[in-house]
RNA sequence: GCGCCUGUAGCUCAGUUGGAUAGAGCAGCGGAUUUCUAAUCCGCAGGUUGGGGGUUCGAGUCCCUCCAGGCGCGCCA
């Protein structure tokens, strides 16, 4: 934690709200950057340069071995020499002071079985799950969870779908739900089921789906703490449970038959049903239900990741959990949408039709690596297309192979000495571009931190194919065997190799020993 | 109409909760291998950050407005 341990040295300073300690981008200007005087101007009445140098008479008798400081333009730029890298190097914690909240649940995917997983879903899947990787390797307490619809509308519509096309395989007459689905896998579930008695159906229809998407997301290295049905929570009497408390603090009330939430006392357009005219639960309730389970479980705070067709939900859901928790513990995240296209042209998308990309063809194509690299390679707010063509055709300069590469060759150069690598204590003096492949290092911990933080998975896999560059030009214009540095090298070597398996650990990226 | 998201190089995108000279990949052009893996590296070229206004030491980033695109607005989930 290199960054902690700069603004440490600014203790008197702490009530400078915005002062950041800042990567800096040209070596020029030092490895981190100090933008502190900046902000001091009006109180001080001078130049950032004057404050600059006033700050530095402060802190220059606290500098350690092995940091030094120059001012430039009023930022002050720290320069980490050998010592310093040394002694981080060697302290076995990480350091990590995560403040308040530390037990979340995380909660992504959550789709209905009514159909195999798509590429769609495995982008807001791979997000969600990099996101609780990282969380956990900051020391957050975080459960990761898939919530499974298999109640309600969807449900029964998936039901006679199948029952349909049994009928069909049999050769009696039968008419197809309107809103039905209409995909492959219904014929593949009639053959299994047809001689099923139509009662069953339902059920084991589902647990197959379930299976079916299980092992998806197995394939494409997504993991699951835990699964919740919600024909779970309906059983438990979650949904009536919310909605006595709900009625208790005066927010539900009765019209056209139907009990409504007042969600709009929270900012929503409108009110919400929570129980229809016909007697049945909605979606929204049972779905309250499922956090109230949440909240009784002891989570201290929610994340929710959703796609975008879904943001129109965000008032109410927080409104609702709001009311039975006291608090404002849900956060929602939206990933934006993909879209599917084909030879440029875009191309509809429809479960109900039955036509979009599976995910187990993507993955059988170009493999979990390329696949969730392509899909951790945007900010999660931005659209992305998808091209399963084209990204067939690129998949070659995917950057997942970019940073295996690095991987394989930092490990074939271990298999190829026969040396050990030098002791840290033994190290006494590095080069400036292996001090720079040092400083990535000691910078990670920092980077997955603020990662976390601003929940943005994407800036750790850049932040990996920025130092796989560094490491691919150090190997171009250095060699590790059989020079006299070679031992000091094959320390660095190791290091390097520590830090991408951390890194490609936290993407699910799998890690070759040789290419 | 209302709400949310987006607009950065020819294309696809990064850009530090406002920081120094806006960066990468692909596509294009030109180079590098008797030495640990060329799935690599180096160089050249490419920009009115959608338009306009504002806030300030400083704006791609914040505010206002306009333009363009996407998504949502159900007693579906």
């Amino acid at each position: 934690m290199i960054v902690g341990f700069i603004k440490d040295l600014f203790k008197d300073f702490l009530h400078v709200k915005s002062h950041q300690i800042l990567k800096s981008k040209l070596s020029e200007n030092g490895d981190f950057s100090s933008n502190l005087a900046f902000l001091l101007t009006k109180e001080y009445r001078s130049s950032p340069m004057e404050v600059a140098k006033k700050i530095y008479n402060d802190i220059a008798s606290k500098l350690p071995s092995g940091l030094r400081v120059e001012l430039k333009n009023g930022y002050i730029n720290f320069f980490i020499e050998w010592p310093l890298i040394k002694s981080f190097l060697m302290k076995k914690e990480k350091g990590y002071k995560h403040n308040g909240v530390d037990y979340i649940n995380l909660e992504y995917i959550s789709s209905n079985p009514t159909g195999p997983l798509n590429v769609v879903q495995a982008r807001a899947g791979v997000y969600g799950d990099v996101l609780g990787n990282m969380m956990k390797y900051v020391g957050i307490n975080v459960g990761k969870e898939f919530y499974i619809n298999d109640a309600g509308r969807q449900r029964m519509l998936l039901t006679q779908s199948i029952i349909a096309r049994i009928k069909e395989l049999k050769g009696e007459e039968s008419t197809f739900p309107e809103e039905g689905y209409k995909g492959d896998y219904i014929f593949s579930l009639a053959r299994d089921f047809v001689d099923e008695s139509i009662d069953s159906i339902g059920e084991k229809s589902i647990e197959e789906i379930v299976n079916w998407q299980k092992s998806s997301l197995k394939k494409i290295g997504i993991f699951f703490d835990k699964f919740v049905k919600e024909s779970f929570i309906r059983s438990k009497g979650y949904p009536e449970r919310v909605l006595e408390i709900l009625k208790d603090k005066g927010f539900v009330y009765e019209r056209d038959g139907a009990l409504w939430f007042k969600s709009s006392n929270f900012g929503d357009d409108k009110d919400r049903v929570l129980v229809r005219s016909n007697g049945e639960i909605t979606y929204f309730l049972a779905d309250l239900g499922y956090h109230f389970y949440k909240y009784e479980r002891g989570y201290k705070h929610f994340i929710n990741i959703l796609g975008p067709d879904h943001h129109g939900y965000i008032k109410r859901i927080k409104a609702g959990t709001e009311v039975f928790t006291g608090q404002d513990l849900l956060e929602v995240i939206i990933v934006q949408q993909v879209n599917l296209k084909e030879n440029g042209k875009k191309k509809r998308f429809s479960k109900r039709e039955g036509r979009f990309v599976l995910l187990d063809e993507v993955v059988d194509l170009i493999g979990s690596d390329v696949l969730r690299t392509f899909l951790l390679l945007r900010h999660h707010e931005q659209i992305l297309d998808f091209d399963i063509e084209l990204a067939q055709k690129e998949s070659m300069d995917n950057p997942a192979y970019y940073l295996q590469y690095a991987v394989a060759r930092l490990k074939n150069i271990v298999r190829k000495s026969n040396k050990e690598p030098l002791n840290i204590e033994d190290i006494k003096e590095i080069g400036e571009s292996e001090r720079r492949l040092f400083i990535y290092i000691l910078y990670f911990d920092d980077l997955i931190l603020r990662a976390t933080q601003q929940k943005e998975p994407h800036q750790l896999l850049y932040y990996l194919i920025e130092v796989a560059k560094e490491f691919h030009r150090y190997y171009e214009n250095y060699r590790v065997i059989g020079v006299d540095e070679e031992q000091m090298r094959l320390f660095l070597v190791e290091a390097l190799i520590k830090m991408f398996v951390k890194g490609m650990e936290l993407l699910s990226i799998s890690v070759p020993e040789r290419m």
